[in-house]
DNA sequence: TCTGATGATTGACG
DNA sequence: CGTCAATCATCAGA
């Protein structure tokens, strides 16, 4: 309150909330009699001593003054009020009336599309609606009272931004489609939790603020037009958080979307050496072709994907190795040519496998499905494969059927190339 | 524009 | 929980 105490005590004369002092008090309406100057002069005498006391100091000499039951009083007040709004719409009248913000309009808009501001907590009008609606007693003006103003404001930001975390508490990672709806619903949650406090707030300090003015009305020439002033005011200050909850609210809808369609509608095909990778560990690891959760990390490293990537692209050839299994030969002989040509290159002859696990019990091994004129095709690659092959070690026809039974097992009664024994 | 390839998702299953 | 099988949606080449 003490702003509205300095407001009104400087130079004994009244300010608005600007501090515009007001000119004068007498107007020279109708020339008064002598007597009624008198009076006059009287109540103006004791509205200046009340004018120039702290506001309880004021309040507590009115209820036994006779100021208030002065028959003068409310006519006088009447006048105080017109000149001291004449003053001040000439000032004021040209930021009022503004059109609602088109940000916040569209802001609203888009969280009613969302389904995320509900129709009745929605649209951000409807908080000011009730702010001037809880105000609407409709009297008295009053000022601002800064400190309050701002202790609320801090404990509203205090509650929002903690609530704000739960928007982001998401890692950041892919989002499954089964996700998608949940978090909505957690938003959507979070942000009418929040709504309802910022409205909560936003009515309880305006209500606050409108009951000082009309307690301060008694004393001080408040007219209603100013209270309704004041709660506009009180509106617009927090309608600066309301359009921060909102897009923030946005926000986090928009982040959710994105990462919901990134993962699912921009799917992007690995790069040429991510496949590459991932096929010489399929082909050569072909007779248990599962990589445990070290081997997926590495690949993942390595491919520049995630982890998930690596389950989901083994999923995937795996199953489609199976379906198709005379195409994939081709391809599982490239990649073992491609595997033995390294092993070849970097080990030698004499040496075993390099890179993943080609020699061993587990591994390396090239199936044919029906008919084994499928391997005996002049491919290129099965060529130099054999060429390779028999430069390191040649080929062996033991105990390939050691490994785990795997799926796959069924097509290797056709011929099989073992990884080179050393 | 059509079509096969491919990465992701989903529900069932052990 | 990992895998399979089916399916979706997009990519990419013809």
């Amino acid at each position: 309150m003490e702003d509205g105490q300095r407001m009104y005590s400087q130079q004994g004369g009244l300010t608005n909330m600007s501090g515009n002092v007001l000119p004068q008090y007498n107007m020279g309406q109708d020339e008064p009699s002598d007597q009624r100057k008198q009076e006059i002069g009287d109540i103006l005498q004791q509205i200046m001593t009340i004018t120039d006391q702290s506001l309880d100091e004021a309040q507590a000499r009115c209820r036994k003054h006779t100021l208030n039951c002065h028959r003068m009083k409310p006519a006088l007040f009447s006048v105080l009020c017109e000149i001291k709004e004449k003053t001040v719409l000439s000032i004021r009248n040209s930021q009022e009336e503004e059109p609602p913000d088109p940000q916040l309009m569209r802001l609203d808009n888009m969280l009613i599309a969302e389904g995320v501001a509900g129709p009745e907590k929605g649209g951000g009008s409807s908080a000011a609606a009730n702010a001037t609606a809880a105000a609407s007693g409709g009297q008295p003006d009053s000022a601002i009272e800064h400190s309050d103003y701002r202790a609320k404001l801090a404990q509203i930001r205090q509650i929002y931004h903690t609530e704000l975390e739960k928007y982001e508490q998401s890692d950041g990672s892919e989002i499954k489609n089964s996700d998608y709806e949940a978090k909505l619903a957690q938003i959507r949650q979070v942000y009418q939790t929040e709504y309802g406090k910022y409205e909560q707030a936003c009515n309880e300090f305006t209500t606050h603020v409108v009951n000082l003015l009309r307690e301060q009305s008694r004393t001080r020439p408040i007219a209603p037009k100013e209270i309704e002033r004041m709660v506009t005011i009180i509106r617009k200050k927090f309608a600066a958080i309301e359009m921060q909850l909102k897009q923030s609210t946005c926000e986090a809808v928009m982040i959710l979307r994105s990462r919901f369609l990134d993962a699912r509608r921009k799917r992007r095909n690995f790069s040429k050496q991510a496949t590459e990778l991932l096929n010489e560990y399929f082909y050569s690891h072909l007779s248990n072709p599962y990589p445990s959760e070290e081997a997926k990390e590495e690949l993942a490293r390595k491919c520049g994907i995630t982890v998930s990537q690596v389950s989901n692209w083994f999923g995937n050839k795996r199953i489609r190795y199976k379906k198709n299994i005379n195409k994939a030969q081709e391809e599982a002989n490239m990649y073992a040519a491609k595997t033995a040509a390294a092993a070849a290159a970097n080990v030698g002859p004499e040496g075993g496998a390099a890179g993943y696990n080609v020699g061993g019990g587990q591994a390396g091994m090239y199936m044919n499905l029906n008919g084994g004129d499928n391997y005996q095709s002049s491919d290129n690659s099965v060529n130099a494969l054999r060429h390779v092959i028999s430069q390191s070690g040649g080929y062996s026809s033991d105990s390939m059927h050691s490994t785990p039974a795997s799926m796959y097992e069924q097509h290797m009664n056709q011929q099989v190339l073992h990884s080179p024994r050393s």
